[in-house]
Formats: structure tokens, C-alpha cells, sequence
DNA sequence: CCTACCGATCGGTAGG
DNA sequence: CCTACCGATCGGTAGG
């Protein structure tokens, strides 16, 4: 399973050409903003100062641009959540590890997690059936994190497949608004998140213990989800 | 403010033709499953059966079908918050009724959902302005209940923005999955989700006050964030 | 890297 | 509701 470390070029493959990358630069920007149907080869041609046709001396077509974005990215999510709970320990440890990576990863890669969120329905087969089969491995991954904790009596969930689901989206939104040169850090935020995703699943029923002004207004909003 | 109960027609301005409204409802459909820029006007005249110049006697153009679809989700969901924290008493009551409400809404108006967070940069100004404009009221409204929590000592958040942009991208993910004949209702999942917000917003640091087999452990763990 | 160009398709209009 | 059709633009190729 292990293909070492991938030290021609960051995919993973034969090299691409410097050109190759530039290409693929530009598309990533303009795919996350304007989206895949909305980008036009010569948008992104004219994001690199050359002509729409110039650019089929280093791409296939504009279909695999975006087939190698979201494979690779898709990729490279399971990778890192897998290196993230390799040596972790219990179900709080290992799931704060997972979404520290996770966030990290849309902090430092926003556009490709937009893309890969967005144009799903963009991207043709079988690519399409290869990135849900990452996406499906990494979602019942964190499931069974969560899974493990309730057993454990670690947790307390009733729905760990909606907690699985809330904990990832909340993940991917950071993609959205996060900005380097914001006020919190990459690191910063991927702490704040990990943390949101124990209390997610850590006991709820803890209002007694804690001081608030009345414990019976607190019990009986909790009653009140349903108007 | 208040226009109103909505009798004619259910989008409050001059009523939609019946056929308008199949109009809409296939775009609906095709705009959350394709994309606006993913789908033709030729596509949404065959889920109807008829050819596409056909539907300009009933629509003005594409693009006043998106801004239709946009203006108006965006629009109810600023209304049912209101609606939903009117009369609520304690930050935790609001909360939880403003996070159903918006669940709520992502449960019965899922492509809705979807095309609003997708497709604001298919949205042409002045359309585009007005739809980021609810929802930054929305947003700041779901931080102000966060913030009014956090000084009257019942919510613990250093970071009042993040947990409100996490509790409402999550409440946004249930479009992606949610079915009406699934195993969880709508009602379900919304009092589920809202627990879910309120649960981020509380006190995390009651680990101590929780048995668990080692609770050296887990505040070891809570420190592991940045490993 | 370019110009020239291809067939296909786009949103939309004319005129019944 | 239709057919016929518009100019514009699409992704991509030919051939330097």
C-alpha cells in the first residue's frame, strides 16, 4: 500500500511539466470561483497570457484538468486521515486528529476542496465513481470513530452517522472564508474545529454540573426543539 | 415589516402562472442537480416535454429563474429565523429554535438549498448583492445570539464567528443527504442538529465532571491537537 | 506558442 | 405551443 515518498512532482505520478502545473494553477482558481461549466479553456488561457489552443500542448482536455484535481485531492484526504490515526490512541484522540487534518487540509488547499464539493456532478466517469468510493471510505472511517466512542461510553451520540456527517461539513466550510493572512492561524483553526468535533459528540447531558442561573430553563428549553 | 400571510401564490409577489411554477419546479431540479451553468434551457423544456423557445412564454430568461430561486430561499430563510427567536427567552432557546429552523428548512427545501450555496457566482448583481446581504444578517444574527451567550456565562466559545459559521454550514449539509422516506423524519433531524449546536457552544471542559476509564488520558488528548 | 477554423451547442427571438 | 433561425461561443483540431 505504501508508494513512499513522492519525491517527482507532488502527485504521484510521471512528473508534469512546469507549464503542466501552471495550467492547472490557473484552472484550480478559476474552477473554485466560477465553477467548471462556467470556466471556458480560454478563461483560463488568458489567466496565463497564451491562447485557448496553446494550451493542448500540455493538457488533454479541460474534462481531465478536473478529473486530476478532485482524484487527487480526493486522494490525498484519505492519505492524510489515515497518517493522522496511525499512532492515535482513543476514539477523542484519534477523531481531534482526524478533523485537525481534515481543516488543515481545506485551509492550506481551499479551491480544491471547493471543487471537490461542487462538481462532482461536473466530472465525468469513472472518475466520478473514484472519488465518491474515497469520499464514502473517509466518511464511514470518521463514523467508526465515532462508532468506537460510544461503545466505549467515551461518547454520547444517538446518530453517529449524522455526527459524522455534521463534523466533515462543518470542516469543509472553513474552505469558504479561511484566509492566511486572516486573525487566526491554519494551525488555530484546525484546533478550534477539533475541538467542535468532541463537543459534537462528547455527553450532552452535562447542564446540571455546570453553573448556569436556572437549571429548569435550561431542561426546559432543551424540550423546545419542536414549536 | 410584517406583509402578511402569503395567499397568492407562494412566493408573495403578483402570483406565478401554474405553469411557471412547473417551469420553476424543473429548473429547481436540474440547477441542484446539474448546476446552472451545467444545465441549458433546452434541458428544462424536456423535463417538461416541451421545445425550449416555449418557455419564454412563460419565463423572462435563465437567469431570472436563478435569481428568482435564489432572492426568494434566501429571503424565507432570513424570515423563519426571525419567526423562530421571536419570542424565545435564554441564548440556548434561541439558538436551538433558530439552528430547527434552519434545518428545518434544509430538509424540506434541499435544492433550494443547494443552489444557494453553489451558484452565488452564477447570480448576476443586483441579485447577487441582495441574496449576500441575508445572509450576512443572518450569519451576524446566528453570532449575536453566540455572543450574548458567551457574556452571560452560559455558552464557553473563544472563537463566537467560527462556531456560528460551523453551526450553520452543518445545518447546510443536510441537503446533501436528507430523504423524506429516510429512517430519521425532518423534525428529527432538525432537533438532532439543533442539539448538535448547542452542544458546540457549551462548555467543553467538563471531561472531569465525566466518568471515563482515564481521565489523564483524555486530557492528554485535549492538548494533542497540534501534533 | 500562434492563426485559422471545425461542428456542436448555447440562450434567445421572430413569427406564427 | 411550434418550427425556423439568429449571432455568439463552446471545446478542440490542423498545421504550422
Amino acid at each position: 500500500m505504501d508508494r513512499g515518498p513522492l519525491l517527482e512532482g507532488e502527485h504521484g505520478r510521471r512528473p508534469p511539466s512546469a507549464r503542466l502545473l501552471d495550467v492547472r494553477e490557473a484552472a484550480l482558481t478559476l474552477f473554485a470561483e466560477r465553477g467548471y461549466h462556467g470556466t471556458t479553456v480560454r478563461d483560463i488561457g488568458a489567466a496565463l497570457g497564451i491562447r485557448a489552443p496553446s494550451l493542448y500542448n500540455h493538457m488533454r482536455s479541460k474534462q481531465d484538468l478536473l478529473r486530476e484535481i478532485m482524484v487527487e485531492t480526493t486522494t490525498a484526504v484519505w492519505e492524510e486521515f489515515q497518517t493522522a490515526v496511525a499512532r492515535a490512541g482513543d476514539p477523542e484522540q484519534r477523531l481531534r486528529r482526524a478533523m485537525h487534518a481534515y481543516v488543515m487540509r481545506h485551509t492550506t488547499h481551499p479551491r480544491e476542496a471547493l471543487i471537490v464539493n461542487r462538481e462532482l456532478s461536473s466530472l465525468e466517469e469513472p472518475g466520478r465513481s473514484e472519488v465518491l468510493e474515497l469520499r464514502r471510505k473517509h466518511e464511514r472511517a470518521v463514523r467508526g470513530i465515532i462508532t468506537d466512542g460510544v461503545a466505549a461510553g467515551r461518547f454520547d451520540l444517538d446518530t453517529p452517522a449524522l455526527g459524522s456527517f455534521a463534523i466533515l461539513e462543518m470542516a469543509v466550510s472553513v474552505a469558504r472564508w479561511f484566509r492566511p493572512d486572516g486573525a487566526l492561524s491554519a494551525e488555530e483553526v484546525a484546533a478550534h474545529y477539533a475541538d467542535f468535533a468532541v463537543r459534537l459528540v462528547r455527553d450532552g447531558n452535562h447542564s446540571a454540573a455546570h453553573p448556569v442561573p436556572s437549571a429548569a430553563a435550561a431542561a426546559e428549553a432543551a424540550q423546545d426543539s419542536s414549536p
